[in-house]
DNA sequence: CTGTTAGCGCTTTCAC
DNA sequence: GTGAAAGCGCTAACAG
């Protein structure tokens, strides 16, 4: 039978009141009780019941999921994954409330997080926008005690405790070695369409895939990017009107949202051509497309593991426990037509 | 606050013990009074507190392990994932014991599992080994009531509850139009290096591959299986001999494991030559080889993901709860020297 | 500073 | 058949 706390309260020769007060590190013991208690708790090997001391608590652990408003596929998957753990609340005793504010918009987001420095929740989420007011009302939440993870994309020089998010550094590369692998030494153009240089994933994303192009890959030149602001009327326009004016494009990676209007572009001005595409995010349409041809190679991030790894690690953080390093490493899907889920 | 079953009791009008028989279907209630009770519990909506449960009833989860002694790093990884868990056991109420038996042998897995149909633990996972003698040993597992759940390898047309472990078919697919595509159209021969096409995970990888390879990439043709009983020695001489004798080899798909005798083939024999490879399973071998470029492409499963979802699902087969399916869908991870984890 | 006691939500004797 | 009461491991008043 595991040691409980009436063990440790026999070995030291106090009360169960008293060995609660040093386990929980509250005050009110005097030095040499504290150290009499400590070396019970070594000595016996305990390890505290987590359960049953949440269940004596009425512990339930109130945290905030912060998001952008934005209308595109991958962000209402993140929201339906916060729905469903919000369903899931009741059973792991945790009340998840979610706020909505402008995408691309740090005072927003600066205010929501300066709110919920008054409320205090147990823990913080949010898809930073990369500026410095952000990073500082992010630290000073840290500093008040308030458990912070990044969700999606990170922030700069932040002191948040942790990032569930894939390495979007490393997943430009990656889509940078597929295209250049599957162009098989081609000659040619690349187009680049983005959502905004002012997001942080992106412009990672873009770096990683612009170093292994010119390092490994020197027979492709990438074109300016498309800035398309995830919205696909605008990919669309941006896309077509590139395709036909610049003939000697061979592939295409789009590093952000949006990708309907990139899509419908593709199959209206370049069904006869054999273009080589790298799209990131598994949605309805990327699939589709992905079938269908269109797409040669999607990159995805599990929205959903994204979503529960933030709740473990929050809670984690909240109860000052270890994490499972494994396990909260978000990995960088690729898909192509033959593995899709 | 959630209702309790003090509030089931009070809406019934009956007492606790015959609130927790009609919840834990125990007998000895009056038809009438079940249904009263029964009423009462769905009309409050009331959710059991599983953690308040087990604390009261003590409960632990004796699960058990079965892996095959094999001395290869995938099994050794898997092995480490298993203790891993082990050691997190007291934290989860998990008792895991793990038994060896001799890889490849369908009689020694049969009586391990025999001997466990008298111990009767809560929950077991098995590498199987696809025969149809350890199928009807699982079954009469499954029909009294064991949980049973396959890990790795799947085992055709049982009653397992799960299979945790990634779509083989899927993964064969995937290395084929990776081959393919890398080669750019490129004609030749591919070398195909297998552990044993006696166990189900190598058949099911070669299907796909052949399948794909076949239909999209006809300018390929692939060599006769090399069977390399996932011995390091035995991969090398037969990857050796085979890049000798035959000229036209430009490609090569590892499916199995002993990947460090094929590695050091590829660098006596090949390291003038261009051939494109793509091997499973990430270890410290592969990935080194990925790196210095000997290797393209590694396809992977994550042990252990896969030993933490095979104990969540025997978990909560035990308690007859149910699952989150996305978080239990072992991924085919691709690798390439960009997205090195 | 330390100890006693009640109680978290559920299960389990043991009476009635 | 049903209920009262004690207890799982831990915490939180409240005394002392």
């Amino acid at each position: 039978m595991r040691p409980t706390v009436h063990d440790i309260a026999a070995a030291a020769g106090v009360s169960l009141a008293t060995v609660d007060r040093v386990l929980n590190q509250r005050p009110g013991v005097r030095h040499v009780t504290r150290e009499k208690v400590e070396n019970a708790i070594r000595e016996i090997g305990y390890v505290r019941d987590v359960a049953a001391a949440n269940l004596a608590k009425g512990r339930t652990y109130p945290f905030v999921f912060i998001l952008p408003a934005s209308d595109n596929s991958f962000m209402h998957g993140l929201n339906a994954e916060v729905r469903a753990a919000v369903a899931r609340a009741p059973v792991d005793r945790t009340e998840i409330r979610t706020i909505e504010i402008p995408a691309f918009d740090p005072d927003a987001l600066v205010a929501a997080l300066e709110m919920l420095g008054e409320e205090r929740p147990s823990g913080i989420a949010l898809v930073a926008t990369d500026a410095p007011e952000v990073r500082e009302a992010v630290d000073k939440l840290v500093e008040n005690g308030i458990p912070v993870v990044t969700l999606v994309s990170d922030l700069t020089g932040s002191r948040r405790h942790h990032y569930a998010g894939v390495d979007n550094i490393a997943a430009g590369r990656t889509a940078a070695r597929l295209l250049g692998r599957f162009l098989g030494g081609a000659e040619g153009d690349v187009a680049v369409l983005a959502g905004s240089m002012l997001v942080r994933d992106h412009r990672e994303r873009l770096e990683g895939f612009a170093a292994v192009i010119a390092r490994e890959f020197p027979s492709l030149s990438i074109l300016p990017v498309l800035e398309g602001r995830d919205d696909p009327e605008m990919a669309y326009m941006l896309v077509a009107d590139a395709l036909s004016k610049k003939g000697g494009i061979v592939g295409v990676y789009s590093l952000g949202a949006g990708n309907r209007g990139l899509i419908k572009a593709l199959k209206a001005r370049a069904a006869d051509r054999s273009l080589t595409v790298v799209a990131h995010e598994l949605t309805a349409h990327t699939r589709a497309a992905l079938i269908d041809g269109t797409i040669d190679a999607i990159l995805n991030q599990d929205a959903g593991h994204e979503v529960r790894s933030a709740i473990r690690v929050l809670k984690a953080k909240a109860d000052g426990l270890a994490v499972i390093d494994g396990q909260e490493r978000i990995r960088l899907d690729i898909f192509l037509k033959d593995n899709l889920p």
